[in-house]
DNA sequence: GAGGCGTTGTTGCGAATGCAACAAACTCAG
DNA sequence: CTGAGTTTGTTGCATTCGCAACAACGCCTC
C-alpha cells in the first residue's frame, strides 16, 4: 500500500525569471549606490559608512550600550565590531567604559568628538544619498522600501536615518 | 543690480523620509539575502559567488574574453579581477591564453573543470537564491527589478542568470 | 562553592583587500 | 622612426578580514 510520506526534501527549485532579474538588479544596484556614497565620504576624507552607523546607533540608544546590543541591529559579527571599536577608539570617537553588571563586557559611548563627527559625516552622507537615489521619486521609494522589507521579512517600519 | 548668478553649488539636499527608508532597506536586505546565498555555497564547500559570475560571464561570451571586457559587466576593478583570475587559475578553473592582437593582455577561457564547476555551483546557487527570495512572488519580483533598474539607471533588461 | 555550560568579547594567523606605483604594449602626431 | 601619452594588466605594501581558538565572566545545578 502506498502512503503519503512526509516530504523530507523539497524539490530543488530553480528561480523563476522574474526572481532572477530581481536578484541581479538587487546585487548590481545596491552595490553601485553604496559605492557612490562611500566615494563621496572618502573624497571628503571622512570615515566609512559603518562608522556612521555605529555612531548613529549609539546616539539613537541615548545611553551607553553594550557591543552585543549593537551587533544585532548593525548586522555585523562580534569580532568585526570588536576591531571596529578598536579603530574608532584610537581615533577618539567612542570610548569603552566599564560595565557594572557584567564584568566581561563594557558599555560603548560616543565621545564629544564622536557626536561631532557623526554630524559632520551627515553633511556629506545626506546629499550623497539623495544624489544616488535621485532617479526615483518619493512614491517609488516608498514602494521600493515596502517590497524590499517584504523580501527581507521585515514587517516593522525601519526608522529613518537622522 | 542683482543678477541671476549661475548656480555653482546646488543646495545640499536632505533625503526625504521615503528615500531614507528605501536606502536603509536596500542596504539591509541586499546584505541579508546575499549572505544567505553565500552561506549556502560555503556550506557546500563551493567557491564564492564572484567565481560563479566570472565563469558564467565567460560562458555567456562563448569565446575567450579579455579581462577588460569582463571587468565592466562584473562591476569590479582591474586589479581585483587580476588576483581573482590568479586564484581561479591556481584552482584550474580558467586559463589565460595569449592574445594575438594585443601582446600585453590575454584571453580568459574556462577550463573543462571550470564549466563543470559552474554547473555544480548552480545546483546550490539556484535553490539558495530561490529560498532567499521566497517571500515575494513573481509579480512583485518583476516590479522590484523594474524599480531597482530605474534607481540604478539601467534601462536595458538584464539577462537572467542561467 | 565547585563544576559544567552558555555568553560575551578579543586575538593570532593566514588570506584577501585597496591603493598607488609600475611595466609593457599600443596609438598617433610630427 | 621617435617620443609623448594612453591603455591594459600586475604587484608591493600596509591595512583589513574571516575563522577558529581563546580568555573571562555569568548562570545554574548539585
Amino acid at each position: 500500500m502506498r502512503m503519503q510520506q512526509t516530504q523530507l526534501k523539497e524539490p530543488a527549485r530553480i528561480p523563476s525569471d522574474p526572481i532572477q532579474r530581481a536578484w541581479i538588479a538587487l546585487g548590481r544596484v545596491s552595490q553601485a549606490i553604496r559605492e557612490d556614497v562611500e566615494l563621496a565620504l572618502k573624497n571628503a576624507r571622512l570615515p566609512d559608512i559603518t562608522w556612521y552607523t555605529v555612531l548613529w546607533e549609539l546616539e539613537r540608544a541615548a545611553k551607553p550600550t553594550r557591543p552585543k546590543d549593537l551587533a544585532i541591529p548593525l548586522f555585523i559579527l562580534p569580532y568585526q565590531l570588536s576591531r571596529l571599536v578598536d579603530r574608532m577608539e584610537e581615533e577618539g570617537l567612542v570610548k569603552r567604559i566599564a560595565c557594572p553588571e557584567d564584568k566581561r563586557g563594557h558599555l560603548l559611548e560616543p565621545t564629544p568628538e564622536g557626536y561631532e563627527m557623526r554630524k559632520r559625516m551627515w553633511t556629506v552622507y545626506a546629499p550623497a544619498m539623495d544624489e544616488a537615489m535621485k532617479r526615483i521619486g518619493d512614491a517609488e521609494a516608498l514602494q521600493l522600501a515596502q517590497l524590499l522589507n517584504r523580501l527581507g521579512g521585515i514587517d516593522y517600519p525601519v526608522p529613518p536615518k537622522a
